[in-house]
DNA sequence: TATTGTTATACTCTATAACTATA
DNA sequence: TATAGTTATAGAGTATAACAATA
């Protein structure tokens, strides 16, 4: 990032304002910085952070986790884990549930609030990718996933692991 | 970010693993972080973080830029350049030049040292971005350029002007 | 009175590591 | 002895706001 690869397309337009132009490289994480502050910002409305979003999509679906899952999942510290699902818990989204068989093992899932949140959690991040990609067509959208995945994957990035929980 | 997205066009898999797929969002998100944290790590070879590396590439062209002209253009506070420009200048890399006529002004101009590093920088710059593209052919690596930048002119961003500035 | 640069302070975020309770 | 969860502490990073010099 921060704009200084050569591309390996120049563009030999003749007043590039300062320096080389944006590579990928730095676009990609300008971009992204730019998506994922603006994602926070909607989530203002509901007193939620990106990283709280996170954990509420993850625990929507699929068998039960407890928190070492979850920060295995989202590659976080279990400790952060804590503090999260203490706010999830205070706020009445999720519950903690002992595991049968283990009573140090606490499966964390969402309440009839968690899943009327997750809702307007969904609602607000489909807003936000229409926003974001509003100067593209449906085929570039579908194309730019396609460029993306391949990069996460090459990456080995992990579907649902930002690396904002990066441990 | 954080995977909440429903994409317009759904992907009929059987077995999603968990949630719905991730949208170009949060895939922005996830991608652009990855790009950055990587190029980070890239530049501690040379102990410098992604902030010095943008105001060496600032200062690296055009006409000379006070402090303040750097903070605006990269969007950052200027007490925050303040402590960067200290920290260049403490490595040989830039210079304060007091600005001809404005005794209160200083010109951030590179060092022989900071042309230097500028070219280090530059060939880590390019390694990374080769690195990160490297599952994509020399087409599709242009055309997620053009869709990026289409993306972050419709968001009103500043080329050069990294989110992670942002005041 | 406004502006450039600087410094000091406070705040936020999060990793680390110590601790408990169970296994 | 190892593991799940918790808590306390410390450190990094950064915005805020007060300040000094100059305009």
């Amino acid at each position: 990032m921060y704009d200084l690869a050569v591309t390996r397309n120049q563009n030999p337009s003749p007043a590039e304002p300062r320096g080389a132009p944006a590579g990928s490289a730095f676009l990609l994480a300008q971009v992204g910085a730019h998506a994922a502050a603006r994602f926070a910002e909607r989530l203002t409305e509901l007193s939620l952070s990106p990283a709280h979003a996170g954990i509420l999509r993850l625990v929507a679906t699929g068998p039960r986790l407890n928190q070492r899952e979850i920060a295995a999942r989202l590659q976080a510290m279990p400790s952060r884990v804590v503090t999260l699902v203490d706010e999830l818990e205070t706020r009445g989204l999720v519950e903690r549930k002992p595991r049968a068989g283990d009573r140090r093992s606490h499966d964390i899932v969402l309440t009839a609030a968690g899943r009327k949140t997750l809702g307007s959690l969904r609602r607000i991040a489909t807003a936000h990718e229409e926003e974001l990609t509003a100067t593209l067509t449906e085929d570039e959208q579908a194309q730019l996933v396609v460029l993306l995945r391949r990069i996460a994957d090459g990456a080995g990035l992990l579907p649902g692991a930002h690396p904002g929980y990066r441990r």
